[in-house]
DNA sequence: CTTGACCTTGGAGTGGGTATAAGGTTTATC
DNA sequence: GATAAACCTTATACCCACTCCAAGGTCAAG
């Protein structure tokens, strides 16, 4: 199976692929005899593997560890586990900043007359030298 | 004013504000006799204006758009709201995205009984073939 | 006069790709 | 058999927004 055939079956790109192995994410791929990318089953597998575990949220380096734990038959589900409930608190560190923002600027917007005079709310709240709702500056 | 002083004043690190001169998001600096960058009142304004923005979820290039529009009395505030209510959107999508992750990724934990035995659901999922909720897959 | 805390510059590294150039291969058509 | 399109290969540069490092200059305190 050559390379873009392995990415429609992996929902990755050709390129990224190409990534993936040039950082030993994914290793062990044989090749043609025209020196093209011959990708297995099993090759498809764990680009699919890759390809779900990023889109959760892990980083490139996480799924360098559930790849591992996916191809130990001694691991323990705990240690899975982890990775999964530690990954979940940093998605909602994300979710809460994030939400933050969206508050911040929907306030922003609502103070905005948003027409064709030079006088803007935005402007002024951003320039504002003393930052709203951080407290705890000693000095 | 030193450096350290307007980065403390701003709310951002030396280095930030550094990289904010060489990349000309910020002009204008003198400096002192030893060569040193000696701050104003104007620059500390300015860059707590881009810590602002930034932290907002603006990018480098739409703070260079917002600065272009907060040093510009012809100005049409309709201009400025449009920028922020373009950001509120991307915002809006970025936290639909993490939200989903934040489901499946608690879907996950919840199948997985996170003992020591090797079986484990997370690994069973994430290697699925089929992605779950993607439809629209012709071919 | 030395120590430590500043400041300067230039350059490299980070993450996670994406894009581009320059070339080789395969397949279909004429 | 020629040729063009659509693949494939490699190496390299670029993106964002910093962050860190090395090598050196400056300055105030003790």
């Amino acid at each position: 199976m050559n390379i873009s055939h392995a990415a429609k079956r992996s929902g990755l790109s050709s390129e990224t692929i190409r990534y993936y192995e040039k950082i030993e994410l994914l290793s062990g791929v044989s090749r043609s005899a025209n020196g093209y990318r011959d990708y297995s089953e099993d090759n498809v597998s764990l680009l699919s593997f890759i390809q779900h575990a990023r889109s959760t949220g892990f980083s490139v380096n996480e799924c360098r560890q559930l790849l591992q734990l996916y191809g130990d038959d001694q691991r323990q589900s705990g240690h899975v586990k982890h990775l999964v409930e530690a990954k979940l608190v940093a998605i909602k560190q994300q979710i809460e900043s994030l939400l933050d923002m969206q508050n911040t600027l929907q306030e922003l917007a609502a103070g905005c007359s948003g027409n064709e005079q030079p006088h803007c709310h935005i402007l002024d709240v951003l320039s504002e030298s003393n930052r709203p709702k951080l407290r705890n500056e000693n000095e």
